[in-house]
DNA sequence: GGACATTCGCTTGTGTACAATGACCTGGTC
DNA sequence: GACCAGGTCATTGTACACAAGCGAATGTCC
């Protein structure tokens, strides 16, 4: 199922992106990179001894890892009760996407502004993998490169307080498509991230403001977060139940 | 010194706000209040075995509280070397008073949208709150208060991703406050904030967001941030040295 | 006399045991 | 037959004990 997810017990810390090699962090990008790549669904309990035992570390590590990741609100943390991966409603969604194109507008302004020939090479070889990754087939991979391509837009625009809230969003957004896209297409198009590079590189402002906005559009008509989707909202309010009722069928065999 | 710090116990859960009653939230709110009413000055170590002695709890507790505040950036968790009150620079003020503008703008827009009747009774009556705190000589009550006003009307705006990010920004303001600003004067005038509410009452959008940025402008009118804040930086760079001092002097009647 | 290395002590990081709370199941009654 | 009450169980909440890391002080060598 999740084989991305093995233990990873005590690495020589080796592995990994240098120094962010904590177990905490190791922990946590796991679980936000399943968050992603949508190989955890909405609703999905995150048992904090289960998940210990996955990553061969204790519930501390876990609880943490939960903790930041309930901070952000991609996961929904109920007291006593445990953690869940959260599935939004479709107010929320619409606030989470208001916010959005809020910040993904400054953004885009201070990367004209900021962003280095470097980071724009950067921006580039991941849209690049991103194109590859679909043509691979590998969705999930996909899904995580293109929210990644907006984090780093985020990074360009150097300003820290807007990267830590453009993640939060980011990964919102994904856990919003995972429950709410109405095609398969692919959530985020390529040939855009490519095009709002091109303007951001020719320091044309305003012509990569109304790209990104245009890209914004394009995401959330993809999704069924208009007033008819009270049927696909009903089955996100309750993808919880569909969870419950998938894993009490399975708990048979383990007591 | 610090009154408001008495050790909690095990309270039966029935003081305090209602269900926001867990050890975890008091510990937060409390430090998290300090801060705001600049009690605890950037850069004042903060540590874990002391907090959890003053508040009568374990590590735990304050290891998760000191954990929440760091992800709002108003603490800095130096791993292996314990957390203190974040000292934000003069680039990370630019970027956080960058951010700030850009969200009270949003909050302010949506705020004459949706705010209800009961929420502007609300913020009239803590800008009251504020003018009499200011009136009795109480200035950190009143600074705290101000910021208040700000996340109350952030709320009136009905949109969660931004009243969190509004409670992150509000309160590394009020840091950057402590250790910017030029005059004695109260940094956020009651009477603007009055006129504000007028505006939004009115459901005049383009008043109100005018009114909002020359409060602002204000705001960061009363700062040093210009390039020649050499020396305040200096100081702000080793007030936890006169801090540390200051500490030592007492710690010896305690053990 | 100064600079470097080693050791000591304090603080934080992690794991684990116990307590408490909520969910589920079973039994009884209306 | 359905609903309510009680008990049991699993899961989370908290505290504590041990391990590890960093900083500071001291001693020695140059």
């Amino acid at each position: 199922m999740n084989d991305q997810l093995q233990p990873l017990k005590k690495q020589p810390r080796a592995g990994k992106s240098a120094r962010s090699g904590t177990q905490d962090d190791i922990v946590y990008a796991h679980i936000f990179d399943a968050i992603l790549e949508q190989r955890l669904a909405p609703g999905t309990k995150l048992s904090e001894e289960a998940l210990g035992e996955i990553f061969g570390v204790s519930r501390t590590i876990i609880r943490r890892a939960l903790s930041r990741l309930g901070h952000e609100g991609v996961v929904l943390l109920r007291p006593n009760r445990g953690a869940v991966v959260a599935s939004p409603s479709v107010e929320e969604a619409r606030q989470i996407f208001y916010a959005r194109r809020m910040v993904e507008q400054a953004i885009t302004e201070l990367a004209v502004q900021h962003a280095s020939a470097e980071q724009l090479a950067e921006l580039r070889q991941m849209v690049s993998d991103e194109r590859d990754s679909f043509a691979r087939g590998d969705r999930g991979a996909g899904i995580r490169l293109s929210g990644e391509f907006h984090l780093k837009l985020a990074e360009a625009a150097r300003n820290a307080p807007l990267v830590s809230f453009q993640r939060s969003l980011v990964s919102q957004t994904s856990l919003i498509i995972a429950q709410y896209e109405s095609g398969s297409r692919s959530h985020c198009s390529y040939d855009e991230h490519n095009a709002l590079i091109d303007a951001i590189e020719a320091r044309n402002a305003e012509q990569a403001v109304t790209l990104m906005m245009h890209h914004m559009d394009h995401i959330d008509s993809k999704l069924n977060l208009d007033e008819d989707s009270a049927s696909d909202d009903l089955h996100a309010v309750f993808s919880h139940v569909l969870q419950t009722r998938k894993k009490s069928s399975r708990s048979s065999t383990s007591r």
